[in-house]
DNA sequence: GACCTAAACGATAGTGATTATCATTACCGA
DNA sequence: TCGGTAATGATAATCACTATCGTTTAGGTC
């Protein structure tokens, strides 16, 4: 059995994500973390964040061109990414039903779905009315 | 209107995209580009395919961990990382259809769907019946 | 066909996120 | 309390990708 151990800095990058509801990047995750544990290092919150997406307790949401975010597993869900603002957020989908369709129509096993949507937030949408999107090229 | 001049790069990074099946990597774009047209560089490889990606004419698949991956738009369907070999598969799926059903639950605008599928390939499958896959741990 | 202008290119340096390395620290079972 | 070792902190390295910039060339005009 592989040993374990309990860490301060593995329940303080625990609880930073399950806590977040802003879908935080590693480095943000780092900067929260350097307030309660300023020796804490950017390696040390890298490998915690692995070893917690590799145990099932959050998920790493990778995004083209930025960042990866991290998001707590508490319930089935896709992510939108604002085309706008870059922001990350949530999208309430059976994503499961989604991989369960997906996997008895194909020849391969399918074991996890991650689900992105490019979208338009609101704070964006509402900027945009204003604005003139539609008249560019 | 914007100036888009033809040039033979662009010719020939779009026929490599477009006919190659096996989900090609910008570096594996420029190599194939290369013994065609030695004089190609990696910079105007990835300019070229996210002039395409942005056109519609390709898509990006990016993988978490790896380099992006590109392919034709003819249909539509999502894609299957396998996480054994890391190949990457397509799988048949109406991502309209997901896209249509999350966006009418959902208090943003969804203009675009990824869907990517964890799994394991068919030829990685085979390989796991005679190995230990499930002893490990 | 020669000329012109700017879009596109090639070469290469730079960037930013993430990973590897390694000496040091500190869990935790004995 | 002690010892083995997993985990950490600091930092160097990597890797995919992007920016820069001087040069080339597509493609319209004369």
């Amino acid at each position: 059995m592989k040993e374990k151990r309990n860490t301060v800095q593995k329940e303080l990058v625990r609880k930073l994500v399950l806590s977040s509801k802003a879908h935080p990047t590693a480095e943000s995750i780092y900067a929260s973390a350097r307030s309660e544990l300023p020796s804490i290092s950017l390696g040390t919150v890298y490998r915690i964040l692995h070893a917690l997406a590799e145990a099932g307790e959050i998920v790493e949401v990778p995004v083209s061109g930025a960042p990866s975010r991290f998001d707590s597993t508490n319930c089935s869900h896709a992510h939108m990414v604002c085309e706008k603002c870059g922001g990350v957020f949530d999208v309430p989908l059976d994503v499961d039903a989604v991989l369960k369709a997906a996997g008895s129509d194909c020849a391969y096993r399918l074991d996890s779905a991650h689900i992105t949507f490019g979208g338009v937030c609101d704070k964006c949408a509402e900027s945009e009315i204003c604005g003139s999107e539609s008249a560019v090229n």
